[in-house]
DNA sequence: TTGAAAGCGGTACCAC
DNA sequence: GTGGTACCGCTTTCAA
């Protein structure tokens, strides 16, 4: 051990000279289905071990399919997209993938960075959790080969497939939750960042509102924080006509909410106050809270992710809505039904 | 456009054809230092967009370093994973690295995988922020050459660096804030999944009120989550002798402890009963809890994991120990001092 | 400045 | 079953 030089990754090569044969048997040695006699695969394995070799997938990547899918996710430190980027990279291990998380802000053209890195590690996919890629760029994903996968995000790009929620029938069904329970002065508390979804849910709750001749009033603030939602309630609480019944378009601005509901103003849920989040993050299960939410359907996001990454013909255009899944707690009065 | 092929990634050959001039001149032109006239730049970038090519940085990485860095984590969807990860994955890309995120369970089987695809993929660098690797699998990433950083790692493995928190310090000043503050009867309450951190805030804790000539109970229980933390509040205050004083070694344990102290118990905090934390997670700041507890030192991790990455010369045996920050809330009473 | 050619680490196809 | 060879896409000599 008397080597001065940097070590760097052992090869095929390296590892046939010390085995005394070919390379071609090494790579036969680790590829499927090939012949080899055990006497060779023995020897080869034998160096292998010895050496630390292990098979270049960078170079494999040179003639097929590189394995590589990507991840484009801004604020990856949020619950919500911390499960999902969980659920995901933990099943594309186990179907043989390797993810890349490209961690984005979500304006245009941090996107579009991250969709061109995509492109220079040759993935076979990418994965759009957050932000909204200009659609020349997907083109050109598309026009190398990649499938696109869009997840909840608005717009409609050809050739990609979308995977949405159905956010329109969260905002639906919490009007009529709130309404069953007999609230009468309704109102939707939504975050400043008018991300798409969100928008669907206020403007779903505001038109089954309008359809039922009952008024909602928007409140908007901030981020989807906690803190905003500590003052969306000091906003609406101090104005003169007061809700009985509140949706909150995530649960974070919900829990915050909720907290300066009770605190400040005294108000007890669900007697006083009626109110509904969004999303089902671990902390509207507390005892504390007790929100009565819908859940984000993860597994069935990512089930339908797998589905469309196993078959690529699939992709040009495919769809899913996935409904999400209502969750009863204590912040809503059982209705009278 | 009668092409019926499907489509594929388009190659530098593709780009010089298009642009009447040679494979050379395209590499050249995407190259940062290399010498080309401004005549052919301009053909060659003409067609590269047309065409819509991105250089192969898997080709690339054939000769030089692949600039991709792993990390190995488990439990991401944790916030304090997230919040790591998030900042490690925006720093790297600043950084011009791309991240591979290998989301493993903790057990050494699944670890010693996920690092083999580290050298799979030609990984620059491997960042472990959970589970323990064998030290053998460890030796074979060096002897190719692969940086590997160990976080909040008990282990101590000759050639790789290793980033900690000083746990022990927080057991240690959680005692004397807790001495401080008068309490008399303490406990700590830490998660069965006993990993090195934890242990280290449970034995610093105990052996600082030994030296103090003070008892300490410890309670373990589940994992570390709410509800264990509530699990826990049932344990100990069922118990004859309840304390006064108490450190959980996560804030997600100390929530559960304190909304079962509060609400079945009728603790009032800080008066009845003092509580610390440690990972300052965000809810932890909320009006509900406002614990006091211990902050991760986020920024200092990833900052000592940029350097050690800017300088591989010094990752062998390098050791560094940071500091979590105490952060004063409202669970213990503020000392006479 | 430019093109030809070699080599990076593999895999696939070819005779043998 | 085995070794030789060509090629994947790129960068880097090396001559011209």
């Amino acid at each position: 051990m008397t080597d001065a030089r940097p070590p760097s990754f052992v090869s095929a090569r390296m590892v046939a000279e010390r085995a005394g044969v070919s390379r071609s048997a090494v790579s036969r040695t680790f590829t499927d289905g090939a012949s080899v006699s055990d006497e060779t695969r023995r020897k080869v394995l034998r160096a292998a071990g010895e050496l630390g070799y292990h098979v270049n997938h960078l170079a494999r990547g040179l003639r097929e399919r590189s394995n590589i899918v990507c991840l484009v996710v801004a604020n990856l430190h949020t619950q919500v997209r911390a499960y999902l980027v969980d659920l995901l990279t933990r099943r594309l291990q186990a179907a043989g993938r390797i993810t890349m998380v490209l961690n984005t802000e979500a304006d245009t053209e941090s996107v579009s960075r991250a969709l061109r890195q995509t492109l220079h590690y040759r993935a076979d996919a990418t994965v759009v959790l957050s932000g909204a890629p200009p659609a020349s760029l997907i083109e050109t994903c598309l026009a190398n080969g990649q499938q696109v996968i869009l997840i909840n995000r608005g717009e409609r790009l050809d050739g990609a497939a979308r995977i949405g929620i159905d956010n329109a029938l969260a905002g639906t069904e919490a009007f009529h939750l709130l309404r069953r329970a007999g609230c009468e002065r309704l109102a939707v508390v939504t975050s400043g960042t008018r991300t798409a979804s969100l928008v669907e849910r206020e403007r779903a709750f505001t038109a089954a509102a309008h359809a039922a001749g009952a008024e909602a009033s928007v409140t908007e603030v901030g981020p989807s924080s906690y803190a905003a939602g500590q003052d969306a309630a000091r906003l609406v609480f101090g104005r003169s006509r007061t809700p009985d019944g509140v949706f909150c378009t995530t649960d974070l601005l919900a829990l915050g909410f909720m907290d300066v509901a009770r605190r400040d103003f005294g108000l007890r849920l669900p007697q006083d106050l009626c109110l509904i989040g969004f999303d089902n993050i671990d902390e509207s299960g507390w005892d504390s809270y007790r929100l009565t939410t819908f859940a984000q359907p993860f597994a069935a996001i990512t089930d339908a992710v797998m589905e469309l990454l196993a078959d690529p013909a699939a992709v040009p255009g495919a769809r899913r809505l996935i409904e999400p899944q209502p969750v009863w707690r204590s912040t809503v009065r059982p209705g009278r039904a």
